[in-house]
DNA sequence: ATGGTTGTGTTACAA
């Protein structure tokens, strides 16, 4: 039996719940790993979490970010925090062990405005990363370091590349610093399995997911361990046609057992 | 088309 796991920002976990459980009951995956939840540890809905067969490893802050990992497992928590954070106490890594894998929920820093502080501290966060998932990969462990990486890896992922090129996700610093991350050694499994161009994991809210007017900036990276087994991974369009939904739509993989 | 939308939380900011 195959092992599913999943990304998902679900931009809010109070509104997103009722979307997480049915979809859940659907799709069937073993670990999910969720970005933007907009709660603090004391705000998730841990009852209905647990009520869709999941436990719970949750790094919250009130407002904004916030990510967590969910598994039908047994979770060993590893990490709540990227190494270096210096002064920044934005919830947006989360690492634990389970269902026989090491996972990583990451919400990557989206960046814009281009001009002010929020894209150095994009590069620098994936700097961070880098370097972190440097460390990871010598365990030589099956590892899915999955998330919002707030990065469209080319203009094949990109609905209009020309109107997006100087967006923090398209830019040329942020797809060099994606391209190191995977030149580390690690798979991205989306585009590993498949060839077609123009495929997407978010559309703004508006007009955008009626037009398919997207961005692929949603990812599962995979340790060798780990891309060894993968069999196929998908972007599952349909919570994004919900009333109600999400900016963004889950990408899950499947590990051979 | 110089718009458009959503969520949090307050009338702004982040996405």
């Amino acid at each position: 039996m195959a092992l599913r796991v999943a990304t998902w920002n679900v931009n809010s976990m109070k509104q997103r719940v009722g979307h997480l459980a049915k979809w859940a009951r659907q799709a069937q995956p073993d670990v999910i790993l969720l970005q933007e939840l907009k709660c603090t540890e004391d705000g998730f809905p841990r009852m209905e979490v647990q009520a869709a067969g999941y436990q719970a490893l949750v790094v919250g802050q009130k407002s904004y970010n916030g990510v967590a990992i969910l598994s039908k497992g047994e979770i060993e928590p590893l990490a709540t925090a990227l190494p270096d954070a210096g002064d920044d106490e934005q919830a947006r890594y989360v690492e634990a062990r389970t269902m026989g894998l090491r996972v990583a929920s990451i919400y990557l820093p989206n960046g814009n405005p281009t001009d002010g502080r929020k894209f150095p501290y994009k590069l620098s966060w994936m700097d961070r990363l880098r370097a972190h998932a440097r460390e990871l990969l010598a365990s030589e462990e099956p590892i899915v370091l999955g998330g919002d990486y707030n990065c469209a890896p080319t203009d094949d992922d990109v609905y209009d590349p020309e109107r997006l090129a100087a967006d923090a996700l398209c830019r040329p610093e942020t797809r060099n610093h994606f391209r190191a991350l995977l030149n580390l050694g690690v798979v991205e499994a989306w585009r590993a399995l498949h060839t077609e161009r123009h495929v997407y994991s978010y559309w703004d809210y508006g007009a955008a997911f009626r037009n398919d007017d997207g961005l692929r900036i949603d990812h599962l990276l995979l340790s060798p361990q780990a891309a060894d087994r993968l069999q196929a991974c998908d972007i599952d369009t349909t919570p994004r046609g919900w009333e109600k939904a999400s900016d963004h739509t889950p990408v899950v993989c499947e590990l051979a057992a």
